[in-house]
DNA sequence: AGGGGGTTTGCAACCGGTTGCGCAACCGGT
DNA sequence: ACCGGTTGCGCAACCGGTTGCAAACCCCCT
C-alpha cells in the first residue's frame, strides 16, 4: 500500500524502497539500475546479477506511476462490453484480466452497450486514459465502431469490421457443423432462433445455417429474440409450430428458455425436439445426449488481450481479423430421426 | 490515448494539453492552476471560474500518472473475488466498479479463492500496488482475512470479522423471515440446505433460520454443499427423505439444482415440495408464486466501494460493520399446508 | 602506437502534477 | 499612519523511474 495516513499506514510494515536504494546497494547509477531491470541486454551481466540480486534483497517494487508518467503512458487497458448480465461475457473478462496482469497492464472494465451514438463521447474521456481498448460490441453499427476505433489501439471481439484487428470464435462455423449433423442424421426440419436486431453475429450465423442445410431440409429462422430466457420461453409457440425437430438457438440462455418452455408442454428436449445448447448448460440441463458447443470465453479475453499487448508493443495495427475455434459435442446417443 | 507510435498515434487528434497550457492561458502560475482545481476553497473565485473556463477550452485532461507520483498513492483499488463463476459475485463488481470510477479510481479485480495460505504472499504482491482493497472471502479463516486486511485499507464483504470494517447482505434475517412464514403458513418439516464448508454466510443462516423455526416445526439441516447447481441436483434425495414440505436452500444455484431434480423425479416445485429462490431465478423459472428473497449485490459493491473510498479519504478504519436489508418476496399463493 | 567500433556506465534532464514556504497585497483596528 | 493577521499567488523543490547523450573503457586491427 501507498501513502496512507498516519492510522492505516500502522498496518504497513516500513519505508518504500525506490529504485535510488538498489542503485546504491549495488553500487552503481540509477539510470544503470533502471537498465539492468528493464532492459537487461544493455548492460553487462555481472551488474545485472548484481542489481538484480540488490532489488530482491531489498524487495524493491517499481512503482508504477513514477513509470508510467516517464513514458507517456498509463499502463491501462480497457475493456468495453454491452453488459455484465449475460454470461457470455464474464469470462472474456476473465481471461484479458489475467493476461493483462500478466503483461503487467490495468484492466478496466467499462459496461457500455454502445447502441446509442452519444456513448462514443463517454468512452471517448474514457479512451484519452487508456493505452488501448478491448471492444465487446455485438450490437454497435459499424460506424460507432470505427469512431471508437479510432481513439486508439483497439481489439474488436466476436465482431469484424472492415479494418480493425479482430478477434471471434467462429461459432457461425460451429452452427453450420451442428445444422450438417441435424440433417446427416435424419432431421428434416429444423429452426434457428434468431438473435438480437442489428447483431453481427446473428447475420454470420444466420447465413452459415442456412449455407449448411441448403436444400437438403427446410430451415425456419425465426426471431430476432433478445438473448435472455424470457424471450426462449416465449420462443416455444412458432418453435412446435414450424414443425422443427432441432433447434439452434442464437444464444444460451434463449435455448434454456426454450427448453424449459417446451418441457412445461409435455415436449421432452431432447426427445421430440433437440435444442443444441453450450456446454456448460448442457450439463446443467444433466443432459449428455444434448448436441452442444464450447466457445472458451477465457480464451477469447486471453488471446484479444495478446493481440492488443502485441499491438501496443510493436506499435502497429496490422488490421488483422482471427477466429478461433469453436468445439462441436455431438453425443453418441443425440435422436436420430 | 497517450504516448501511441507514430502508426498508431495518427488516430490521435493532436497534442495534450497539460497543466502548464492551462495556467498560461489562464494567466496564472501552474501551482495556482492546480489549486484552482485541485482546492478552490485556496484560490480567490475570480481565479478559479479563469482557471476552469481556461481548462475547459483546452479540453485539459490531467495526467493521473502524474498526480498519482506526486500525491504517493496509486488510484487503484482491489476486489478480490474468490470466483467469476458465480452469479453472485458479478453484480458486486459492478457495482464497485461504477462507485469507484464516480471517485475516480481504477478498479482491479482479482480472482483468488484464498482458501490456501499460500495465495496471501500473492495477494500481498497485489496489494502493495494499490491504495486499497475490497475483500469478498466467504471461506477463508479468520486469520487469511486478518493477514490480508494488514496490507492497508481493507473493506469485508458478505463476511464479518472481529475489528475490521465489512458490508454484509444479511440474508440470515431473510432467510429467517422465509422459515418463519412457512412456518406460519401451516409447514411443519423444514429443510435447509446448507453452503460449503467454513462458510460464514451459512453458519449466520443456519443459527438465524434455526432460531426462527425454533420447536414450531422440524429443521433439518443438509449439507454441506458447494454452490453448485449439480449439488443441488445431488441434494434431492435426502431432501426427501426428510419429508420437508419447503426448503431453504443456501445458494441460488444450489436452489436451481434442486427443483430441476424434484422435477425430474416429477415432484412439483412449488407445489409438493415449496423451495425458496433468489428473485432472478425464481423470474427464470417462470415461477411467481416461489418465496424468494432479493438480495442486491449492485449495491453491495457500490456500498462497499463507498466505504473504502471513506475510507481512504479521511485516513482511518473504523472498522465499522453494516447490514444490508435483503428483500423477502412472499407471493399470495405460496402452497399452505 | 594510434585509431575505429562496440560496449558499459553515469549525468542530468526530463515526464506533469502537488505542495511547503515566502512574499505581497489587503483587511480592520487603534 | 502603523501593525498583526489574513488571503491570494508564485517559486521551486519535490515524487521515482526513464532515456538521450557523452564519457570511459575494452578489444582488435593496421
Amino acid at each position: 500500500m501507498i501513502g496512507l495516513c498516519a492510522s492505516l499506514a500502522s498496518a504497513e510494515g516500513g519505508f518504500v524502497t525506490t529504485l535510488a536504494d538498489v542503485a546504491a546497494l549495488a553500487g552503481v547509477a540509477k539510470s544503470t539500475a533502471s537498465r539492468a531491470l528493464g532492459r537487461p541486454d544493455l548492460v553487462a551481466p555481472e551488474t545485472v546479477a548484481r542489481v538484480r540480486a540488490a532489488a530482491v534483497e531489498l524487495g524493491f517494487v517499481p512503482n508504477r506511476a513514477a513509470s508510467h508518467l516517464a513514458r507517456g503512458n498509463s499502463g491501462i487497458v480497457a475493456l468495453v462490453v454491452p453488459t455484465l448480465d449475460n454470461a457470455f461475457f464474464t469470462p472474456i473478462i476473465a481471461g484479458a484480466q489475467v493476461r493483462a496482469r500478466a503483461s503487467d497492464l490495468q484492466l478496466t472494465v467499462a459496461v457500455h452497450p454502445l447502441d446509442d451514438a452519444d456513448d462514443v463521447v463517454d468512452l471517448g474521456r474514457l479512451m484519452r486514459q487508456v493505452d488501448g481498448c478491448i471492444l465487446v460490441a455485438p450490437r454497435a453499427s459499424d460506424e460507432v465502431v470505427h469512431e471508437v476505433a479510432a481513439f486508439g489501439p483497439t481489439v474488436l471481439v466476436d465482431r469484424e469490421v472492415a479494418g480493425l484487428t479482430s478477434l471471434v470464435a467462429d461459432t457461425a462455423r460451429a452452427f453450420a457443423d451442428l445444422s450438417e449433423r441435424f440433417v446427416a442424421s435424419g432431421h428434416r426440419a429444423i429452426a434457428y432462433l434468431g438473435g438480437p436486431v442489428g447483431s453481427w453475429q446473428d447475420a454470420q450465423r444466420s447465413a452459415a445455417i442456412a449455407d449448411a442445410v441448403g436444400d437438403r431440409a427446410t430451415l425456419t429462422r425465426l426471431g430476432p429474440f433478445p438473448a435472455t430466457f424470457a424471450a426462449g420461453v416465449g420462443a416455444a409457440d412458432s418453435v412446435i409450430a414450424s414443425n422443427a425437430t432441432a433447434v439452434v438457438p442464437y444464444a444460451t440462455s434463449l435455448g434454456l428458455g426454450l427448453v424449459f418452455a417446451l418441457r412445461a408442454r409435455g415436449i421432452s428436449s431432447p426427445g421430440e425436439i433437440v435444442v443444441s445448447a453450450e456446454r456448460l448448460v448442457a450439463e446443467a440441463i444433466g443432459a449428455d445426449e444434448v448436441p452442444a458447443i464450447d466457445v472458451d470465453g477465457d480464451e477469447l479475453g486471453r488471446e484479444a488481450m495478446s493481440a492488443l499487448v502485441d499491438m501496443l508493443a510493436s506499435g502497429l495495427d496490422t488490421g488483422a481479423r482471427r477466429r478461433l475455434d469453436v468445439a462441436v459435442h455431438w453425443p453418441e446417443t443425440t435422436p436420430v430421426v
